[in-house]
DNA sequence: TTGTAAGCGTTATCAA
DNA sequence: TTGATAACGCTTACAA
């Protein structure tokens, strides 16, 4: 079976290969028996048509790309395979990059994609600020940020879950559940979105009128080196800290694991509280409480408002906030059943 | 700035297109003078290759695809990541296809990726025998099964872990941890490598001198139902299990969660073993023993095979086992410590 | 309703 | 060392 193109289409059926491509488009006028005699022809041949050709010819090439840091974060890959999922049935094909954080690595996908004439670009989280890097420009392609600021609002439609709430939910939680010395744990603030749940972290201490200060409010943490850290007692000690917020559930499994590793002191002496809703929550023990976010929602709001600016129906410059849920689990639960 | 092509290039610095292209491609030969010359206009100017006239003219698009169930999975996305990588580092693109295990979606994504002249494709696991459906003969794509059978041995280059050996390992872990009646718990026997996973758990009873029949040494569970299921400490205790091997980290732990749900019973009355290795492993309480995949070197295999595939420097019908270890955790422990 | 032909941006052949 | 040009497979005026 050697590649049929449209022109061995054109030949076997006996019409011209614009016929042939008004009949696959199903664009023109054309009369019933040919579009038969065609797609029969199309139908025994196997016949497949040659996207590299269509996307030269007609500079669009059905091609979303989507620039994300690390496809094995749960939050990541969840969102990425819902969006997937929604533009194969659009037609759409998607080329997924994953930028392992890599500054780098991300200009030359960008570099990449702009080479494939892609239609669309939706770029998830990371560090700094997003931007095409072209001047600002009628031939600039139309892109989508999730979880991370766009250089230039008025470039981009943002969507972004309400980090900002979540956090606050979190905190307000481990505050009604008793904890006198909340304080939030994170890895690294570089990201809009951690930097938006630290904030709401603050925001909620003060509404309590508990003191808000960096040094004693903030832990910086790494997960790598958790197993054998050793000041992350005495620093824990030192203000009597009863309640953990971290920024993420990555971070909070993994602290959990060595909050609890001589005694279970989670939830007994200190509640902790992590923030995705991923499912390392029921894994975890005790069970991990946490802020869920709506990766579903997200997902269609971002195909949605990418197609719309593709085809012009909708103005760039728009901020979509995506509301989270607290859910409850046993790491933020009151010592009523102590014996 | 609008986009420029080869021809502008050309135009600007003053040479034909022809060279233009030789320098791009360092292909050919040019005065270092003229080089400089066109790799400034180039710098200028901002030029970006256009992959679709390349590919349309080269009939080779330096994209490689990738057929996979479900990114969602720890295993595949591990995977999928670092295939990622190197192929990223060898100048070639990724079409992820995440198939949501769809035969139908599975098909439609190998017209296109046919369509999109790719070079190659690796197909990661899934039910059937995979068959790229093309007569064979010299236009068919070069392509790489990681875990799943091809239809045709002759076809391709067949990479998996020892799924097998790792099965056998594992029971003769649970076994040697006094396991009298161990028992092997799946959701479904489909894949290719969930069917050696079993055939490994039945030989090492073999080999043990216990007895094996499909009724009573299988258990097969649905993880969606698993959190009602009544019947399972029947079934359990009927046959007075004493040590369960999971196919999967991902049944293995949903399973330890049941059972662990009124009374600890894993690791002192059950004796509990995964396979894959995966994160959430560390999590659960007691932490999960597993078998160990080596996604590493699993990921290098299947590119260097599949390059040399598509270079015509290796040979089709080939088959490489990766080994896996065994990773033993608190799940398998013995009872010494009861109080 | 159908056909002819130009052109999308490359690479590669052939000639200079 | 360079340049002119055909060809890759497709869509789309424009013509018939």
């Amino acid at each position: 079976m050697k590649n049929y193109s449209i022109k061995d289409i054109a030949e076997l059926s006996g019409v011209s290969v614009a016929t042939v491509s008004r009949v696959i488009n199903d664009n023109g006028r054309f009369s019933e028996q040919t579009k038969q005699k065609v797609l029969k022809v199309i139908e025994e041949t196997g016949y497949n048509i040659n996207y590299s050709a269509k996307s030269l010819r007609m500079k669009k090439s059905f091609t979303i790309g989507i620039i994300v840091p690390d496809i094995q974060n749960y939050f990541f890959s969840d969102i990425v395979q819902k969006i997937e999922k929604i533009l194969f049935e659009l037609n759409y094909s998607t080329i997924i990059c994953n930028t392992g954080r890599d500054h780098k690595k991300e200009k030359s996908y960008i570099q990449m994609l702009k080479g494939r004439d892609i239609d669309g670009l939706i770029v998830i989280s990371g560090v700094e600020k997003f931007s095409l890097d072209s001047i600002h420009n009628e031939k600039s392609i139309p892109y989508i940020c999730i979880d991370r600021e766009p250089l230039d609002k008025s470039d981009t439609i943002f969507i972004s879950s309400d980090h900002f709430s979540g956090a606050y939910m979190a905190t307000q939680h481990l505050i009604d559940q008793h904890c006198l010395h909340p304080i939030c744990a994170f890895e690294n603030a570089n990201s809009t979105s951690t930097a938006q749940r630290i904030e709401g972290f603050k925001r909620c201490l003060e509404d309590n009128s508990i003191l808000f200060d960096k040094e004693n409010s903030l832990l910086q943490v790494s997960v790598q080196n958790l197993h054998n850290e050793e000041q992350l007692f005495p620093k824990l000690n030192k203000n009597n800290v009863d309640g953990i917020f971290a920024v993420n559930d990555y971070t909070a499994s993994h602290l959990m694991l060595n909050l609890n590793k001589k005694d279970s002191i989670v939830p007994k002496k200190i509640k902790l509280i992590g923030f995705d809703g991923s499912p390392v929550c029921e894994f975890t023990n005790p069970s991990l409480s946490s802020i869920h976010q709506d990766t579903e929602k997200i997902a269609i709001l971002s195909v949605e408002y990418l197609i719309n600016l593709i085809n012009k129906k909708t103005s760039y410059g728009q901020t979509k906030i995506v509301p989270v849920d607290l859910i409850i689990r046993k790491s933020t639960e009151m010592n009523n059943n102590l014996c």
